[in-house]
DNA sequence: CCGACTCACTTGACAATGTCATTTGAGTGC
DNA sequence: GCACTCAAATGACATTGTCAAGTGAGTCGG
């Protein structure tokens, strides 16, 4: 038996996935409000019960993507060594850029940094990324600016192996090269 | 007096300038085939003359702003030392990432990777680029790739201070200490 | 000078889409 | 058992990208 409200969140959930399902599918443009409705077995106004607008769905989209990095980041017990726990952090950001190109895009677009449950994400996972570099170059202090030079170096690395402007024959080097010589360069 | 195909031009001309503007002032979701031809002085449909769809208009827009820094980096004559060029070339890619963010974010967009004529552009803009890389590490063998984590350390950079993922309060670092700290570290 | 032609541009039309107002109907509390 | 709530469905509309057909100014051979 389902209550009124349990329905109502499974449509809402149905809703996310569909849109998510369709982002990494065709990109956001094969995110059509009708696409949605119809794979989640709803109607096409049914998104408007859940979702202000159009953009409010992808924000949910982009905030659950958001968690779900910050569940893998959990996953790296503090047993391992610092430097390894680095390393796998990133080499998780990355597989999501390579693996959900359009939904990593969405992650770093900026109607998603303007949502306060998108923003709760992805505060939480930077954070969980601060300590790790924290760790890793054992000085608190200049954890922010190194954490954020990395972070913004993969985020454009990843973003131009995605556009297609960093290619090996271009540029000589990969893009796990790249982050190799980053974190060499950070320690 | 003008002849039919200079006219044709003009037009050619008005309408990705047109789309520039709509973009600079309202983001790509402003640019549409019937505001670029209002303000080009012409109809809706006069796109269609000149490119096969509207990708082709913002990829001719993309063209036209990777040109811009391309000449831009002309200007940065040899008589300077190798170092100087290298932050005056970063600070002209940071200003435009600055005054004009939806134009840097369609020049680093997938589809503007895909169509030639911007290609030329970009690649052209990127020897230029690498060539500055050269000069400073003064080892042609290792410029490709560090040039490479330059330029997407640094489209990182941007980025996440447009979509506002980098604050320098959450950071507490902004976005030229962290090009300086690049900098600092390839050398 | 003029008639036929070319071609950039205009206009009408259409399907797709985001959004809202209205309606419907299944679950809920008295 | 009945009125009520609220999620979902439906009808409708403006906007948009795109194409087919039409138009008219510039061009060229005679």
């Amino acid at each position: 038996m389902v209550s009124r409200v349990e329905s109502a969140a499974a449509t809402r959930r149905a809703l996310v996935d569909a849109a998510a399902e369709l982002l990494d599918e065709g990109g956001v443009d094969a995110v059509t409000l009708r696409a949605v409705g119809a794979r989640a077995g709803v109607s096409r106004g049914a998104p408007y019960g859940h979702f202000p607008d159009k953009e409010h769905l992808l924000a949910a989209v982009a905030t659950k993507s958001w968690e779900a990095v910050s569940e893998q980041l959990d996953t790296l017990t503090a047993d391992r060594p610092p430097s390894e726990r680095l390393q796998l952090a990133l080499a998780g950001l990355m597989d999501v850029g390579r693996r959900r190109p359009h939904a990593y895009a969405l992650m770093f677009s900026a109607p998603t940094a303007e949502h306060p449950e998108a923003l709760a994400a992805v505060s939480r996972t930077h954070d969980q990324f601060l300590a790790i570099v924290a760790d890793v170059i054992g000085d608190p202090q200049r954890a922010r600016p190194i954490g954020a030079l990395v972070m913004a170096s993969v985020q454009g690395i990843i973003a131009m192996e995605n556009s297609g402007h960093l290619t090996a024959e271009k540029w000589q080097v990969t893009g796990d090269e790249l982050v190799r010589m980053l974190i060499g360069r950070i320690a």
